[in-house]
DNA sequence: CTCCGTGCAAAAGGTTTGCACTGGT
DNA sequence: ACCAGTGCAAACCTTTTGCACGGAG
C-alpha cells in the first residue's frame, strides 16, 4: 500500500478510536500501520518483527490483542490460509487470492470481473456481506520446481 | 453425505490404495469415513474423538497423519477457515461456504450459477486449478442474538 | 519377511490468560 | 484519578517429531 494511502488509513483510525471512546495506543498505532505496510499478509509474529524495533519492550501478548481489536474494529481482516499461523490483512476492500496449493503462498488478486458475482442476499437466514473467492493451483515457482 | 454415497467412497478409496500399493489400515478407513459421516467440518481432534471409541487405543497423532494422507490423495479438502485449528472437508467437488464472522460457523453452499464462473486459467504464472468462494457475513442464530 | 504405519511421549509452535503496572482520556 | 491497555510469565491447545513395535503387503 503506497504512504498516502497508509496516511489515509491511519487518520480514519484514529477517529474512529476518538469515535469509540478507545485509548489511541503508540502500540496500536504502529501495529496497524505495520499491518498497511506489508505487502504479503502477515502473521502476528511477523508483525511483532517488524514493530519490536521501533517499540521498545513490545510484548508478543499486546500484538495478539492489538490485532484482535482492529479485526473487532473492522480496520484488519483476519486471513484463513493454509498455513498454520493466521495471517492479517489490512485491505478490506473485495479482493481475492490465488493460493498456491504446494507452497501455501498467498497473492492477491483483483479483478473487475470477479467482484460483480451477485452474492445471494440470504440463504436460510445468513446475512451475506461479502465474499472472497479463494482460486487453488500452482504458483509459478512451484511449476518450475514440479517440471524439474 | 447419505449412506449409500459414503460406501461408494469408500470403494473408491479402497481401490485408489491397492492402486498406489499403499497399505489399507482400519485407521485409514475409519477416519476416512468420519470424515465423510460428519456434515460440518470437523477439526482433527474432533474426528479423533468419533474415531476412538471404534478403534481401541487410536492415537491423536494417528488421526493427524492419516488426515494428511487423506489430503495428499485428494479425497478429502483442508479447510482454513476462521478458528484456531485446521478442518477437514471429504468434499471434493467444487462447492462454496458460508462463513459467519461472528461465531465462525461454516455451512456449504452449492449453486449451480457460483460454479460457472471462469476463472483464469493462468495469472503471472500461477496455473489455477479450481475455486471456492467464501461468503462473509452473519448466521440465524447470531443475527437473533444481535438483535436482542 | 520387509516396510510402512502406528502408538507413545516429548517437543515445538501459536495463542490465550492472570496479575500487577503504566499510560491514555 | 480512573479505567483500559500493556508487559511478563506461565498455561493451553494444536500439531510435529523420534523411536520402538506391530501389522499389511
Amino acid at each position: 500500500m503506497n504512504q498516502a494511502a497508509v496516511q489515509r488509513r491511519l487518520q480514519q483510525f484514529e477517529t474512529l478510536c476518538r469515535q469509540r471512546g478507545l485509548p489511541l495506543t503508540v502500540q496500536r498505532r504502529d501495529i496497524f500501520q505495520a499491518v498497511l505496510q506489508s505487502d504479503d499478509h502477515p502473521s502476528a509474529d511477523q508483525v511483532y518483527d517488524v514493530v519490536k524495533d521501533r517499540i521498545a519492550g513490545l510484548s508478543r501478548t499486546t500484538v495478539y490483542r492489538v490485532l484482535d481489536t482492529l479485526v473487532q474494529l473492522g480496520v484488519v481482516r483476519r486471513l484463513h490460509h493454509p498455513g498454520a499461523a493466521v495471517r492479517f490483512d489490512g485491505r478490506v476492500d473485495r479482493h481475492h487470492h490465488l493460493v498456491c496449493r504446494l507452497c501455501d503462498q498467498v497473492v492477491d488478486v483483483t479483478g473487475r470481473d470477479l467482484d460483480r458475482l451477485k452474492p445471494p442476499r440470504q440463504r436460510g437466514g445468513f446475512l451475506v456481506e461479502d465474499y472472497t473467492i479463494q482460486f487453488v493451483g500452482v504458483c509459478a515457482a512451484c511449476r518450475e520446481e514440479t517440471e524439474a
